[in-house]
DNA sequence: TCGCTTTAGTAAAGCGCTACAGTAGATATA
DNA sequence: TATATCTACTGTAGCGCTTTACTAAAGCGA
């Protein structure tokens, strides 16, 4: 019994050494170690960690700086937030969408903002309710700023109301409603279907079609807004037969029902504008079941240049939406409102550009 | 000078007022407001936090919660994760690939993750230094984990000894090397190519030919491995001829001279494996323009699954990589480590699966 | 020399939590 | 009845920083 117990003690002691030692081992180095080991006061070690160089004689500094490198030193970000209520977060909300184009997105911003000092916080919405669980747990997190990457369909906002009295600044990008007081960047859309309907009609094509989204996005409707004012510009009718449409439930096999519809018209349209790459990708082998020809039959041409529209056969012409832009226009709205406290909102709209590839017939 | 000096006095009253009331707006509601609202000590409150309610009566948790709610209480988790040494966010380290695949991966971890209670902190990093930096900052930020997307190239890895040295759990998904005392997840692309020829067998083939990967891959050498080990196994020679490679850097242009080449050899064979979905996409490209039909004259199949794979003309026969279930393990191997405390190391291989489509032939 | 400003710092009060050591009172045990 | 154990808490040190208020010493013009 005694031995037991004495065989107890020492476990425990050799426990609570190894404890210790352990800890020992996985301390980190802190503000208070540098100070100590500079010579200085921890405000000192503060001061160069917040990049106020002017506040000590340039010895000091680098005495500290070569200090913090020798114990390899990392401020504790923790701390840092706690004590100055910034944390170098920005969180990004990413609506769920089938093309990867938000998370392409994402991948423009993070470099962008790293570059800035901050860090990106990724939160997955994919309704009105994971958004408002969005705010409550990035909020809780402390973050400086939020990027909203949506697909604009929300009626109610009223969740929104909570960043404006947390006083968190967002950026909106591709939200249909605009909200006051909030940062917005939105796409041409309709700028850069007008572009590619008039290169084609530039080609030539007299009779253009048109697949278009639904109308209650935004990008359904701008699409087809820029699809008839090019048509209109160059003196075109606009035609309803050669406009098939497809709300965001639509499946494959709608869209290739749509276009053998739109290829037993006759006269028969001798180019087909996609609301997107995929419906271009439907239409193109719609119009090979059909025994056809790409461009030489009907010219096809997609929206977002997703990456494998070089892949297709023939290559597709496309709309290119400006992500990189995007992004570091998104940062940098974030951070105008952060850093430089910039409190009216802004509103910016971005082009889209045409990328000539064969399907539209313009390289051979 | 004497008014003046009132005037200034009362604007400085004036304005200590506007910042106090400003800063009472703006004053989050902590701890301590929630404590002495419900009457109980703090630590009670950090109780139900923490969720401990065998600490306390059932009344006292409940009209913690209601004052809690009442007051829209949110705790701060700067103040958490700097008092806890845990911060609930796991940091997720992306390679930059081209293709869409690690960036849809994080796209399944985060949902999975947030269940858990944890979120995910970003970082973007194309070549082993910015793996350092990755490290650096993340560790900074006080990451409970990590987990690396990666396209296994690398081949010092000395600073992942950090990693060990401040006891951060990680796991690597897809990297080739293995390191002691990590998790890691792994495809099996050999399998999934073995499957893939095997189909291809099955359905008649004989002469397979495959667009090969580097070696200096992993993917490259077990998709070579897989598709050897298929032909073997049904005693189809390996023919050095039917197999073409390309690097990293290559061309969509060296792709098609590839598959030109292939396609040239007599006797022609009937079928091209490619190393992925872009790689099969451009080998159509160039069995069109050699004016042969797929998959009468030649079946194709892809790897990777990308989503326009259906839309290819014909669709896209793929090898599958389980994305959800990587995710799922990936979140799931880091919290044993975090929560569960494990510490010996985890190594998961997962299976693809072949999506079969028109372009193998299989389903006219 | 005096009085003022500037320079180069320091000291200490928090930030909002967690974690641990207590404790009062009720109940069970010998 | 005395003691141990349990329940339902409380009090407070401290996590690693930032920030505000303060100061000693040097510089400087008159």
């Amino acid at each position: 019994m005694q031995d037991k117990a004495v065989t107890d003690h020492f476990q425990n002691e050799w426990q609570n050494l190894m404890a210790r030692s352990q800890r020992q081992a996985t301390k980190r180095v802190t503000i208070k170690d540098i100070a100590q080991a500079a010579g200085v006061s921890i405000t000192t070690v503060s001061n160069v960690l917040n990049n106020r160089p002017d506040e000590m004689t340039k010895q000091t500094l680098e005495r500290i700086l070569a200090v913090m490198d020798e114990l390899d030193y990392r401020p504790n970000s923790m701390a840092r937030g706690l004590a100055s209520r910034r944390t170098s977060t920005i969180g990004v909300v990413i609506a769920e969408i089938e093309t990867p184009l938000f998370l392409q997105l994402l991948s423009f911003i993070e470099p962008i903002a790293r570059e800035a000092g901050y860090n990106l916080l990724m939160f997955k919405a994919h309704a009105m309710e994971d958004e408002k669980q969005a705010i409550k747990v990035l909020a809780a997190k402390q973050v400086d700023g939020l990027i909203f990457l949506s697909v604009s369909q929300y009626t109610d906002d009223a969740h929104l109301d909570e960043l404006q009295r947390l006083e968190i600044p967002a950026v909106f990008v591709n939200r249909a409603q605009l909200h006051d007081g909030f940062d917005h960047i939105n796409w041409d859309d309709a700028g850069g279907v007008d572009q590619a309907t008039e290169h084609l009609i530039r080609l030539g094509h007299q009779r253009i079609a048109h697949l278009r989204g639904p109308l209650s996005r935004q990008s359904g409707a701008n699409r087809l807004a820029g699809y008839r004012s090019a048509l209109e510009r160059h003196g075109l009718p606009y035609n309803d037969r050669y406009v098939r449409s497809g709300d965001y439930t639509a499946t494959p096999e709608h869209w290739r029902q749509s276009t053998f519809e739109l290829l037993e018209l006759s006269p028969r349209p001798t180019a087909i504008i996609a609301s997107d790459d995929i419906v271009a990708a439907v239409a193109m082998q719609a119009i090979y079941q059909a025994g056809l020809r790409i461009p030489q039959d009907v010219a096809v041409v997609g929206f977002d240049n997703q990456h494998f529209g070089p892949y297709l056969h023939p290559a597709l012409t496309t709309v290119c939406l400006p992500l990189p832009e995007t992004g570091r226009r998104a940062v940098e709205l974030v951070l105008e409102r952060i850093v430089a406290q910039r409190t009216t909102a802004k509103h910016v709209k971005l082009p889209c550009s045409l990328i000539v590839r064969a399907s539209c017939g313009a390289t051979a």
